[in-house]
DNA sequence: TTATTATAATTGATATATCAATTATATACA
DNA sequence: TGTATATAATTGATATATCAATTATAATAA
């Protein structure tokens, strides 16, 4: 076991995939001029698919920690892209909405984003995708439950 | 596509994996007094398991950049777990080793690490340990030509 | 040999992540 | 009702990541 190959270990292959899909998406968005950086990006989408999200479903959902939220939030708001409203029930919360330049970006974007996912599982037969899903849930399962 | 459910995209089902690991590491650490940080573990691993690497290959092997692995290092050699020593034939290069300090807490935390990740992929067939495998090897080098 | 180019590690500037504490508000309950 | 507790978002302090530039050395080519 502690001798296993690195290239064996399943963390280290998932890890592997997702810096190399996070460095293609930035060396695409480099091509546009770089509007956001990837970690916008990921918050701009969230709201981009929910309008009216509040941080902490963002927070939740992108595993961003709040602090993190607020302070990107911060700057795609600096940069135009999003803006935060009051959420009228409850006073603590903002209701995220993406501007007018927010969606344009989202929406010049989102095809390159696709295409890079598309690309990763390309030549994936149906049985794989389906087991990677399982096993992937099964995992987390796993973990959560340690 | 657009309308997917989170919870089926491939990148955030590892992305989720990867979080929740180094969450549950990060508190099995604390138990132990936090000798070293996630982050640091993974350096320490490295040399641990091969002294006298260079920086470059733990860089290389770790997805970590230079200059972050220089940083850690000078953190792991500020807490006595690292040592590094100049390399004979090439004098840009340091050879990396682990003090007896550094070593011990290596042996300690161990055998934490590999439970986790042996928690993590308990309950999966033969077939499908094989079969993640493959695909995440098949997403690497799909992305790799990308 | 000398000049050019490549490599290993470091440093500085900046961005982002993390953790704890804080503020404002809402909810639960005595 | 008032009081305690929980929640959403923010802030400050610190750690770590990232990128570009720099230093020292090595390898290559003229």
């Amino acid at each position: 076991m502690q001798d296993e190959a690195l290239d064996e270990v399943y963390y280290f292959l998932m890890e592997r995939v997702i810096r190399k899909a996070r460095e293609i998406t930035k060396q695409q968005f480099a091509a546009y001029g770089n509007p956001v950086t990837v970690d916008q990006w990921i918050l701009l989408k969230k709201i981009a698919e929910r309008e009216g999200v509040s941080q902490k479903e963002v927070s939740d959902k992108t595993f961003k920690e709040p602090a993190a939220v607020t302070r990107t939030l911060d700057i795609l708001d600096k940069k135009g892209f999003v803006s935060r409203q009051n959420a009228q029930g409850d006073r603590r919360k903002y209701h995220l909405y993406l501007t007018e330049a927010g969606r344009a970006v989202y929406n010049q974007l989102l095809p390159t984003v696709i295409a890079i996912r598309q690309a990763g599982i390309d030549d994936l037969s149906g049985d794989e995708r389906a087991s990677l899903k399982t096993v992937l849930k099964k995992m987390y399962s796993n973990l959560e439950t340690y």
